[in-house]
DNA sequence: TCTGGGGTCCTAGGACCC
DNA sequence: TCTGGGGTCCTAGGACCC
Protein backbone atom coordinates (compact mmCIF):
# COMPACT_ATOMS: atom_id res chain seq x y z
CA UNK A 1 0.00 0.00 0.00
CA UNK A 2 2.21 2.34 0.93
CA UNK A 3 4.95 1.79 -2.20
CA UNK A 4 1.33 2.34 -4.07
CA UNK A 5 0.83 5.81 -2.82
CA UNK A 6 4.39 6.56 -3.20
CA UNK A 7 4.35 5.38 -6.86
CA UNK A 8 1.19 7.47 -7.98
CA UNK A 9 2.11 10.37 -5.80
CA UNK A 10 5.17 10.36 -8.33
CA UNK A 11 2.98 10.48 -11.18
CA UNK A 12 2.47 13.41 -13.44
CA UNK A 13 -0.74 13.75 -15.55
CA UNK A 14 -1.45 16.31 -18.11
CA UNK A 15 -5.02 17.12 -19.02
CA UNK A 16 -5.68 18.87 -22.38
CA UNK A 17 -8.85 20.33 -22.72
CA UNK A 18 -9.84 22.65 -26.28
CA UNK A 19 -11.97 25.76 -25.18
CA UNK A 20 -15.26 25.74 -26.48
CA UNK A 21 -14.09 23.24 -29.32
CA UNK A 22 -16.76 23.25 -31.54
CA UNK A 23 -17.69 26.67 -31.56
CA UNK A 24 -13.95 27.53 -31.98
CA UNK A 25 -13.29 25.76 -34.83
CA UNK A 26 -16.62 27.00 -36.91
CA UNK A 27 -15.21 30.38 -35.60
CA UNK A 28 -11.65 29.62 -36.83
CA UNK A 29 -13.53 28.04 -40.32
CA UNK A 30 -15.61 31.59 -40.65
CA UNK A 31 -13.39 35.15 -39.65
CA UNK A 32 -16.75 36.35 -39.82
CA UNK A 33 -18.24 34.47 -36.84
CA UNK A 34 -14.71 35.45 -34.64
CA UNK A 35 -15.61 37.53 -31.11
CA UNK A 36 -19.70 37.17 -31.87
CA UNK A 37 -21.78 35.11 -29.99
CA UNK A 38 -21.75 31.69 -31.67
CA UNK A 39 -23.77 28.43 -30.85
CA UNK A 40 -22.88 25.04 -32.81
CA UNK A 41 -26.41 22.97 -32.40
CA UNK A 42 -28.21 20.44 -33.71
CA UNK A 43 -31.18 21.00 -36.70
CA UNK A 44 -33.25 23.76 -35.78
CA UNK A 45 -35.85 24.19 -34.24
CA UNK A 46 -36.16 21.40 -32.17
CA UNK A 47 -32.43 21.66 -30.42
CA UNK A 48 -29.93 22.45 -27.99
CA UNK A 49 -26.96 24.13 -27.65
CA UNK A 50 -24.20 21.82 -28.37
CA UNK A 51 -21.15 24.05 -27.13
CA UNK A 52 -21.70 27.95 -27.08
CA UNK A 53 -18.50 30.57 -27.68
CA UNK A 54 -17.13 32.43 -25.12
CA UNK A 55 -18.97 35.58 -26.50
CA UNK A 56 -22.03 33.42 -26.15
CA UNK A 57 -21.34 32.33 -22.74
CA UNK A 58 -21.22 35.83 -22.05
CA UNK A 59 -25.13 36.13 -22.34
CA UNK A 60 -25.71 33.16 -20.17
CA UNK A 61 -26.14 30.62 -22.86
CA UNK A 62 -24.58 27.27 -22.35
CA UNK A 63 -24.29 23.63 -23.48
CA UNK A 64 -27.92 21.32 -23.39
CA UNK A 65 -29.99 25.00 -23.13
CA UNK A 66 -32.45 24.82 -26.03
CA UNK A 67 -32.12 26.67 -29.11
CA UNK A 68 -35.38 29.15 -28.26
CA UNK A 69 -33.95 29.92 -24.66
CA UNK A 70 -30.47 30.78 -26.51
CA UNK A 71 -32.25 32.79 -29.02
CA UNK A 72 -34.03 34.07 -26.49
CA UNK A 73 -31.46 35.19 -24.27
CA UNK A 74 -29.52 37.18 -27.45
CA UNK A 75 -31.12 37.62 -30.40
CA UNK A 76 -27.62 38.40 -32.31
CA UNK A 77 -26.63 34.45 -31.62
CA UNK A 78 -24.98 33.20 -34.54
CA UNK A 79 -26.23 29.45 -34.57
CA UNK A 80 -24.15 27.37 -36.76
CA UNK A 81 -25.45 23.78 -37.51
CA UNK A 82 -22.53 20.92 -35.94
CA UNK A 83 -20.50 19.21 -38.54
CA UNK A 84 -19.12 16.35 -36.70
CA UNK A 85 -16.37 15.04 -39.25
CA UNK A 86 -15.01 18.68 -39.37
CA UNK A 87 -14.47 18.56 -35.76
CA UNK A 88 -12.96 14.87 -35.57
CA UNK A 89 -10.48 16.62 -38.00
CA UNK A 90 -9.52 18.99 -35.99
CA UNK A 91 -9.06 16.98 -33.41
CA UNK A 92 -7.39 14.20 -35.06
CA UNK A 93 -4.79 17.12 -35.52
CA UNK A 94 -4.82 17.94 -31.65
CA UNK A 95 -4.14 14.13 -31.13
CA UNK A 96 -1.25 13.76 -33.30
CA UNK A 97 0.19 17.00 -32.02
CA UNK A 98 -0.14 15.81 -28.60
CA UNK A 99 1.54 12.40 -29.54
CA UNK A 100 4.59 14.58 -30.19
CA UNK A 101 4.72 15.14 -26.84
CA UNK A 102 4.04 12.26 -24.84
CA UNK A 103 3.41 8.81 -26.54
CA UNK A 104 1.38 7.37 -23.63
CA UNK A 105 -1.90 9.46 -24.43
CA UNK A 106 -5.67 8.55 -23.63
CA UNK A 107 -7.90 10.23 -25.70
CA UNK A 108 -10.63 11.33 -23.14
CA UNK A 109 -13.38 12.48 -25.82
CA UNK A 110 -13.26 14.41 -28.99
CA UNK A 111 -11.98 17.17 -27.35
CA UNK A 112 -9.89 16.54 -24.22
CA UNK A 113 -6.81 14.01 -23.78
CA UNK A 114 -5.03 12.80 -20.31
CA UNK A 115 -0.69 12.45 -21.19
CA UNK A 116 0.82 10.26 -18.61
CA UNK A 117 4.47 12.44 -17.97
CA UNK A 118 5.86 10.32 -15.19
CA UNK A 119 8.11 9.05 -17.26
CA UNK A 120 9.49 11.86 -19.24
CA UNK A 121 12.44 12.97 -16.81
CA UNK A 122 11.42 15.89 -16.28
CA UNK A 123 11.11 17.90 -12.64
CA UNK A 124 6.94 18.70 -11.96
CA UNK A 125 7.58 22.22 -12.29
CA UNK A 126 9.15 21.84 -15.74
CA UNK A 127 6.23 20.17 -17.57
CA UNK A 128 4.85 24.06 -17.15
CA UNK A 129 7.17 24.28 -20.26
CA UNK A 130 5.99 21.42 -21.87
CA UNK A 131 2.18 22.30 -21.49
CA UNK A 132 2.87 26.22 -22.44
CA UNK A 133 4.93 24.32 -25.45
CA UNK A 134 1.93 22.38 -26.63
CA UNK A 135 -0.55 25.17 -25.78
CA UNK A 136 1.59 27.15 -28.59
CA UNK A 137 1.84 24.63 -31.07
CA UNK A 138 -2.18 24.04 -30.47
CA UNK A 139 -2.31 27.07 -31.60
CA UNK A 140 0.30 27.77 -34.19
CA UNK A 141 -1.08 25.29 -36.23
CA UNK A 142 -5.15 24.84 -35.44
CA UNK A 143 -5.84 28.40 -34.21
CA UNK A 144 -7.27 27.29 -31.48
CA UNK A 145 -6.97 27.58 -28.01
CA UNK A 146 -6.95 24.68 -24.46
CA UNK A 147 -6.54 24.77 -21.33
CA UNK A 148 -3.89 22.42 -19.87
CA UNK A 149 -3.78 21.48 -16.00
CA UNK A 150 -1.34 19.21 -14.32
CA UNK A 151 -1.71 17.20 -11.17
CA UNK A 152 -0.21 13.99 -9.90
CA UNK A 153 -3.21 12.43 -11.40
CA UNK A 154 -6.23 11.96 -13.53
CA UNK A 155 -8.72 13.82 -11.11
CA UNK A 156 -6.93 16.57 -10.09
CA UNK A 157 -5.51 17.27 -13.58
CA UNK A 158 -8.50 17.50 -15.04
CA UNK A 159 -9.51 20.25 -12.28
CA UNK A 160 -7.39 21.96 -12.67
CA UNK A 161 -7.60 22.30 -16.73
CA UNK A 162 -11.20 23.35 -15.85
CA UNK A 163 -10.59 25.70 -13.60
CA UNK A 164 -7.82 27.78 -15.78
CA UNK A 165 -10.48 28.11 -18.28
CA UNK A 166 -10.23 29.43 -21.25
CA UNK A 167 -6.88 29.24 -22.37
CA UNK A 168 -5.15 28.65 -18.67
CA UNK A 169 -2.65 26.42 -17.50
CA UNK A 170 -2.50 24.95 -13.71
CA UNK A 171 -0.32 23.18 -12.28
CA UNK A 172 -0.69 21.37 -8.81
CA UNK A 173 1.55 19.99 -6.96
CA UNK A 174 0.26 16.34 -4.61
CA UNK A 175 1.09 19.05 -1.40
CA UNK A 176 -1.12 21.62 -3.22
CA UNK A 177 -3.82 19.32 -3.46
CA UNK A 178 -5.54 19.53 -0.37
CA UNK A 179 -5.85 23.07 0.00
CA UNK A 180 -7.16 23.53 -3.67
CA UNK A 181 -10.02 20.33 -2.43
CA UNK A 182 -11.02 22.48 0.69
CA UNK A 183 -12.22 25.34 -1.68
CA UNK A 184 -13.43 23.81 -4.32
CA UNK A 185 -17.48 23.36 -4.68
CA UNK A 186 -18.42 19.68 -5.38
CA UNK A 187 -20.03 20.36 -8.25
CA UNK A 188 -17.06 20.46 -10.34
CA UNK A 189 -15.97 16.78 -9.50
CA UNK A 190 -16.35 14.27 -12.53
CA UNK A 191 -19.65 12.22 -12.01
CA UNK A 192 -22.13 14.93 -9.64
CA UNK A 193 -24.74 16.37 -11.71
CA UNK A 194 -27.50 18.53 -10.57
CA UNK A 195 -29.19 15.54 -8.28
CA UNK A 196 -25.74 14.39 -6.50
CA UNK A 197 -24.77 17.93 -6.04
CA UNK A 198 -28.47 18.76 -4.24
CA UNK A 199 -27.98 15.24 -2.21
CA UNK A 200 -24.89 16.64 -1.32
CA UNK A 201 -25.98 19.83 -0.21
CA UNK A 202 -28.65 18.27 1.63
CA UNK A 203 -26.07 16.29 3.99
CA UNK A 204 -24.26 19.74 4.25
CA UNK A 205 -21.27 19.27 1.93
CA UNK A 206 -20.45 22.22 -0.06
CA UNK A 207 -16.98 21.75 -0.78
CA UNK A 208 -14.82 18.80 -2.19
CA UNK A 209 -12.86 18.84 1.26
CA UNK A 210 -16.00 18.59 2.79
CA UNK A 211 -16.36 15.10 1.37
CA UNK A 212 -12.88 13.23 2.61
CA UNK A 213 -14.35 14.54 6.80
CA UNK A 214 -17.34 12.90 6.45
CA UNK A 215 -18.21 9.33 7.76
CA UNK A 216 -17.09 7.17 5.34
CA UNK A 217 -20.56 4.95 5.67
CA UNK A 218 -22.90 8.37 5.53
CA UNK A 219 -21.67 8.82 1.77
CA UNK A 220 -21.89 4.79 0.99
CA UNK A 221 -25.23 4.70 2.76
CA UNK A 222 -26.48 7.60 0.26
CA UNK A 223 -24.84 6.88 -3.00
CA UNK A 224 -24.23 2.90 -2.33
CA UNK A 225 -21.04 2.38 -4.47
CA UNK A 226 -20.65 5.79 -5.88
CA UNK A 227 -20.02 6.90 -1.89
CA UNK A 228 -17.02 5.43 -1.68
CA UNK A 229 -15.49 6.95 -4.71
CA UNK A 230 -16.93 10.20 -3.49
CA UNK A 231 -14.61 9.87 -0.47
CA UNK A 232 -11.47 8.99 -2.78
CA UNK A 233 -12.52 12.26 -5.15
CA UNK A 234 -12.45 14.26 -1.93
CA UNK A 235 -9.29 13.25 -0.69
CA UNK A 236 -7.74 14.09 -4.22
CA UNK A 237 -7.30 10.57 -4.79
CA UNK A 238 -7.60 9.02 -8.01
CA UNK A 239 -5.60 5.62 -9.00
CA UNK A 240 -6.97 5.06 -12.56
CA UNK A 241 -4.31 4.94 -15.27
CA UNK A 242 -3.72 6.45 -18.22
CA UNK A 243 -4.84 4.01 -21.02
CA UNK A 244 -3.11 4.25 -24.24
CA UNK A 245 -4.73 5.01 -27.48
CA UNK A 246 -5.31 1.48 -28.95
CA UNK A 247 -5.93 -0.23 -25.58
CA UNK A 248 -9.64 1.20 -25.32
CA UNK A 249 -12.33 -1.54 -23.84
CA UNK A 250 -13.97 -2.49 -26.93
CA UNK A 251 -17.52 -0.72 -27.22
CA UNK A 252 -20.44 -2.28 -25.34
CA UNK A 253 -23.31 -0.85 -27.81
CA UNK A 254 -24.37 1.29 -30.85
CA UNK A 255 -27.76 3.41 -31.04
CA UNK A 256 -29.22 5.74 -33.53
CA UNK A 257 -31.50 8.30 -32.05
CA UNK A 258 -33.75 10.72 -33.83
CA UNK A 259 -36.39 13.85 -32.54
CA UNK A 260 -39.25 14.13 -34.87
CA UNK A 261 -39.48 17.53 -36.48
CA UNK A 262 -42.82 17.39 -35.71
CA UNK A 263 -44.92 14.75 -33.10
CA UNK A 264 -46.44 11.91 -34.83
CA UNK A 265 -48.78 8.83 -33.92
CA UNK A 266 -48.89 8.16 -38.26
CA UNK A 267 -47.63 4.22 -38.04
CA UNK A 268 -46.31 4.61 -41.67
CA UNK A 269 -43.54 7.33 -40.22
CA UNK A 270 -42.74 5.72 -37.05
CA UNK A 271 -42.00 2.42 -38.76
CA UNK A 272 -40.09 3.77 -41.72
CA UNK A 273 -37.81 6.02 -39.01
CA UNK A 274 -37.39 1.99 -37.07
CA UNK A 275 -35.85 1.16 -40.36
CA UNK A 276 -33.96 3.93 -41.03
CA UNK A 277 -32.76 3.78 -37.04
CA UNK A 278 -32.37 -0.22 -37.48
CA UNK A 279 -30.21 0.60 -40.43
CA UNK A 280 -27.84 2.78 -39.33
CA UNK A 281 -26.98 0.62 -36.42
CA UNK A 282 -26.61 -2.70 -38.46
CA UNK A 283 -24.47 -0.70 -40.86
CA UNK A 284 -22.08 -0.15 -37.75
CA UNK A 285 -22.29 -3.56 -36.18
CA UNK A 286 -20.58 -4.98 -39.24
CA UNK A 287 -18.40 -1.99 -40.44
CA UNK A 288 -16.50 -3.32 -36.74
CA UNK A 289 -17.51 -6.82 -37.43
CA UNK A 290 -19.87 -7.47 -34.09
CA UNK A 291 -23.20 -8.95 -33.32
CA UNK A 292 -25.33 -8.15 -30.68
CA UNK A 293 -27.94 -10.27 -28.79
CA UNK A 294 -29.84 -7.07 -27.02
CA UNK A 295 -32.20 -4.66 -28.97
CA UNK A 296 -33.69 -1.84 -26.91
CA UNK A 297 -36.44 0.22 -28.53
CA UNK A 298 -36.55 3.99 -26.71
CA UNK A 299 -39.62 6.27 -27.53
CA UNK A 300 -40.11 9.52 -25.79
CA UNK A 301 -43.65 10.88 -26.15
CA UNK A 302 -44.86 14.45 -26.62
CA UNK A 303 -45.08 15.42 -23.16
CA UNK A 304 -41.53 14.59 -22.62
CA UNK A 305 -42.04 11.30 -20.83
CA UNK A 306 -39.48 8.10 -22.10
CA UNK A 307 -39.92 4.54 -21.84
CA UNK A 308 -37.56 2.18 -22.84
CA UNK A 309 -38.12 -1.51 -23.98
CA UNK A 310 -35.32 -4.54 -24.15
CA UNK A 311 -35.50 -7.77 -25.53
CA UNK A 312 -32.61 -10.04 -25.53
CA UNK A 313 -32.74 -12.79 -27.89
CA UNK A 314 -30.69 -16.33 -28.35
CA UNK A 315 -29.22 -15.43 -31.35
CA UNK A 316 -27.38 -12.79 -32.43
CA UNK A 317 -27.74 -10.08 -35.13
CA UNK A 318 -26.51 -7.51 -37.26
CA UNK A 319 -28.60 -6.69 -40.13
CA UNK A 320 -30.63 -3.85 -40.55
CA UNK A 321 -33.90 -5.80 -41.52
CA UNK A 322 -33.59 -8.56 -38.11
CA UNK A 323 -32.86 -5.34 -36.18
CA UNK A 324 -35.89 -3.95 -37.68
CA UNK A 325 -38.31 -6.76 -36.95
CA UNK A 326 -37.49 -6.94 -33.42
CA UNK A 327 -38.01 -2.97 -32.83
CA UNK A 328 -41.09 -2.99 -34.67
CA UNK A 329 -41.71 -5.87 -32.48
CA UNK A 330 -40.76 -4.23 -28.85
CA UNK A 331 -42.85 -0.82 -30.69
CA UNK A 332 -46.07 -3.21 -30.96
CA UNK A 333 -46.05 -4.51 -27.04
CA UNK A 334 -45.29 -0.79 -25.67
CA UNK A 335 -49.20 -0.31 -27.36
CA UNK A 336 -48.61 3.61 -26.27
CA UNK A 337 -50.34 5.44 -29.55
CA UNK A 338 -49.46 8.89 -28.27
CA UNK A 339 -47.77 11.15 -30.21
CA UNK A 340 -44.20 10.21 -30.75
CA UNK A 341 -41.06 12.92 -30.35
CA UNK A 342 -38.20 11.06 -30.36
CA UNK A 343 -37.07 7.01 -31.16
CA UNK A 344 -34.22 5.24 -30.58
CA UNK A 345 -32.57 1.84 -31.22
CA UNK A 346 -29.73 0.54 -29.49
CA UNK A 347 -28.22 -3.07 -30.02
CA UNK A 348 -25.88 -3.99 -26.74
CA UNK A 349 -24.37 -7.58 -25.74
CA UNK A 350 -22.22 -7.57 -28.46
CA UNK A 351 -20.03 -10.18 -29.51
CA UNK A 352 -17.52 -10.83 -31.92
CA UNK A 353 -15.07 -13.58 -33.37
CA UNK A 354 -11.15 -13.65 -32.18
CA UNK A 355 -9.90 -13.73 -35.63
CA UNK A 356 -11.60 -10.78 -36.45
CA UNK A 357 -10.79 -8.51 -33.45
CA UNK A 358 -6.65 -7.75 -34.42
CA UNK A 359 -8.11 -6.22 -37.61
CA UNK A 360 -9.65 -3.25 -35.62
CA UNK A 361 -8.15 -0.79 -33.16
CA UNK A 362 -11.03 0.50 -30.93
CA UNK A 363 -11.56 3.76 -30.03
CA UNK A 364 -13.85 4.25 -27.48
CA UNK A 365 -14.27 7.02 -25.96
CA UNK A 366 -15.94 9.34 -27.87
CA UNK A 367 -19.09 8.28 -29.22
CA UNK A 368 -19.02 11.64 -31.46
CA UNK A 369 -16.07 10.44 -32.63
CA UNK A 370 -16.87 6.97 -33.95
CA UNK A 371 -20.15 8.52 -34.94
CA UNK A 372 -17.92 11.02 -37.32
CA UNK A 373 -15.74 8.34 -38.43
CA UNK A 374 -18.24 6.20 -39.48
CA UNK A 375 -19.91 9.54 -41.49
CA UNK A 376 -16.70 10.22 -42.79
CA UNK A 377 -16.24 6.89 -43.77
CA UNK A 378 -19.74 6.52 -45.72
CA UNK A 379 -18.96 9.76 -47.66
CA UNK A 380 -15.21 9.15 -48.69
CA UNK A 381 -14.93 5.18 -48.10
CA UNK A 382 -14.20 2.80 -45.67
CA UNK A 383 -11.20 3.52 -43.79
CA UNK A 384 -10.46 6.79 -44.80
CA UNK A 385 -10.49 7.75 -41.59
CA UNK A 386 -9.00 5.38 -38.57
CA UNK A 387 -6.98 5.14 -35.60
CA UNK A 388 -4.55 4.79 -38.00
CA UNK A 389 -4.09 7.88 -39.00
CA UNK A 390 -2.95 9.24 -35.47
CA UNK A 391 0.45 6.79 -35.98
CA UNK A 392 1.12 9.34 -39.40
CA UNK A 393 3.25 12.34 -38.50
CA UNK A 394 1.32 15.69 -39.61
CA UNK A 395 2.36 18.07 -41.91
C1' DT B 1 -42.33 26.79 -30.90
C1' DC B 2 -39.04 24.53 -24.55
C1' DT B 3 -35.75 20.48 -23.81
C1' DG B 4 -30.02 16.50 -29.41
C1' DG B 5 -27.57 12.39 -29.91
C1' DG B 6 -23.93 9.45 -28.66
C1' DG B 7 -22.61 6.67 -24.83
C1' DT B 8 -21.46 4.31 -19.72
C1' DC B 9 -22.44 2.65 -15.19
C1' DC B 10 -25.43 1.59 -11.25
C1' DT B 11 -29.61 -0.09 -8.84
C1' DA B 12 -33.41 -2.81 -7.73
C1' DG B 13 -36.70 -6.29 -8.48
C1' DG B 14 -37.94 -10.65 -10.51
C1' DA B 15 -37.09 -15.21 -12.73
C1' DC B 16 -34.70 -19.23 -12.49
C1' DC B 17 -31.36 -22.72 -11.07
C1' DC B 18 -29.01 -25.66 -7.85
C1' DT C 1 -48.70 -25.10 8.50
C1' DC C 2 -46.03 -19.54 6.28
C1' DT C 3 -40.01 -17.88 5.32
C1' DG C 4 -33.69 -20.94 2.38
C1' DG C 5 -30.13 -18.66 -0.07
C1' DG C 6 -26.60 -17.74 -3.21
C1' DG C 7 -25.47 -16.82 -8.17
C1' DT C 8 -26.67 -15.18 -12.57
C1' DC C 9 -29.33 -13.22 -16.07
C1' DC C 10 -32.85 -10.02 -17.57
C1' DT C 11 -35.37 -5.68 -17.41
C1' DA C 12 -36.51 -0.61 -16.67
C1' DG C 13 -35.09 3.48 -15.29
C1' DG C 14 -31.99 7.01 -13.33
C1' DA C 15 -27.84 9.72 -13.27
C1' DC C 16 -24.15 11.34 -15.52
C1' DC C 17 -20.67 12.74 -19.25
C1' DC C 18 -19.28 14.97 -23.77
Amino acid sequence: MRELNVRNENRVILHVDMDAFFASVEQQRNPKLRGRPVAVCGKPPRTVVVSASYEARSFGIQANMSFFEARRRCPGLRCVEGNLPRYTTASLRVMCILKEYCPHIEMASIDEAFLDMTHSRLGFESHRGTAEAIKKRIFEELGLTCSVGVGPNKLIAKLASSQGKPDGLIVLSATEVPHYLDNLPIGELWGIGPKREEALRSLGIQYCGDLGRVPANLLKKRFGFFGERLRQMGLGIDETPVIPLGQEAYPKSFGHFVTLPEDTDDTRVISGLLLRLSEQVGRRLRRNRLRGRRVTLTVRFSDFSTVSRQKTFADTLNSGKEIYRLALRIWDSIGDKRPVRLLGVRVSNLEGTSTQFPLFSWPKKSAALWEAMDRVNDKYGDFTLTWGSLHVPPR
